[in-house]
DNA sequence: TCTCCTGATTACAGTAACTGTAATGGAGTT
DNA sequence: AACTCCATTACAGTTACTGTAATCAGGAGA
């Protein structure tokens, strides 16, 4: 039997994100959290280095999945076509938790906090990214730029996932964006906005 | 004569981007830099509401002056066209203090907590965006696309701009960036474009 | 069984980021 | 001179985080 009770971290987590949606970030200590998980506030920094990141701790092999779909797209695949499939990759992970993720997208959504941490989380993708694509022979300037955009199609993708009622796959939502994003770069909206007048 | 010495805030900013590049963003304490000014911790929150927003005073109206060309559009711009057209407006400001904005942006460079910060600023001015192009006549989606591939632009042109030895202008390289992603998006290979961005 | 070692947890003390509130005191006003 | 204004300050308090040493159940080896 094991000496203390098993996922710690797990536990924080769960009580974290209770007590968000309770209260809300600020007014929750650390120590609030710790408690609730039966544990002590320097527990919680054992774990987490700091308040945020305990809703953002699978984050570093998640960034890890993208990235070796990327490596391992065809390597006639265009720069931008790596990066959305590199990102759908992720697509079924989603899938099985969707409302873990939905549960945690709303929390985000809802403090500034924390949307500075996932930006942070979501441009180190793209950084990673960056240099998969210039391994594989892009220019710096494009390489940049296909992830940057990438980013882009992901937030928009996975913002109409979360928000779908007909639960679409988020890799769905990423070709999606992909296609419509070529109408707009054409100076063509995808809806073809017949705003003559207007 | 003013009973304080004049400019406060300016004072602080200077204090703590010298700090910053002196010690670090961690090791720089708000006593420091009140003191570096000539002032009190306390007086620095009541210019600041926290640390980092030190550096990061005059967005507001930063994102009106972009807001406010981005309306300023005409009509049949494509949405895309509008958002680096609002961008681009800020070139000039940009122009005039490009060593203080390099100086700026290499501190940020170097700080993610910094980083987190700017992230949100440029999330910020995207969402301002889009809902000017909503109210323009786009689509929801288009808008919000549009918005965010616009972000993507400015970041890689940001950079670019930073890093030119010709100190082209900031306009210059959204444009140059604009242009190389419609190779992009429809899957080009790298060089098909001449940039002389780099 | 006894002992040593491991490692997650904890106790405790300390720093620094912020907040709330009330006081200060020169400058402009009456 | 009395009076108001308000940027600044003093002071006390909370909370995020850190460094360090102590605890102690269980596994490994003697």
């Amino acid at each position: 039997m094991a000496r203390w009770e098993p996922n710690a971290a797990e536990r924080l987590t769960e009580a974290a994100m209770a007590l968000f949606e309770e209260r809300g970030y600020a007014k929750t200590t650390v120590g609030d959290i710790a408690t609730r998980a039966g544990l002590t506030e320097r527990t919680f920094f054992n774990h987490f280095s700091d308040k945020r990141e305990v809703l953002f701790a699978g984050s570093e092999q998640f960034v890890g999945t993208i990235v070796e779909a990327a490596r391992a797209a065809p390597k006639a695949e265009a720069p931008l076509d790596v990066v959305i499939a590199a990102y759908a990759s992720t697509s079924d992970f989603f899938e099985e938790r969707r409302p873990f993720a939905r549960r945690r997208s709303a929390l985000i959504a809802a403090h500034p906090e924390l949307q500075e941490r996932e930006l942070v989380k979501m441009m180190s993708v793209a950084a990673a990214l960056t240099e998969v694509l210039v391994q594989r022979g892009a220019s710096a300037a494009t390489a940049t730029l296909a992830a940057q955009t990438g980013g882009a199609i992901l937030r928009v993708g996975f913002e109409q996932w979360t928000r779908d009622a007909k639960d679409r796959s988020l890799a769905f939502h990423l070709r999606a964006a992909r296609r419509q994003l070529e109408g707009i770069v054409r100076g063509r909206p995808a809806g073809s906005r017949r705003s003559s007048t207007s």
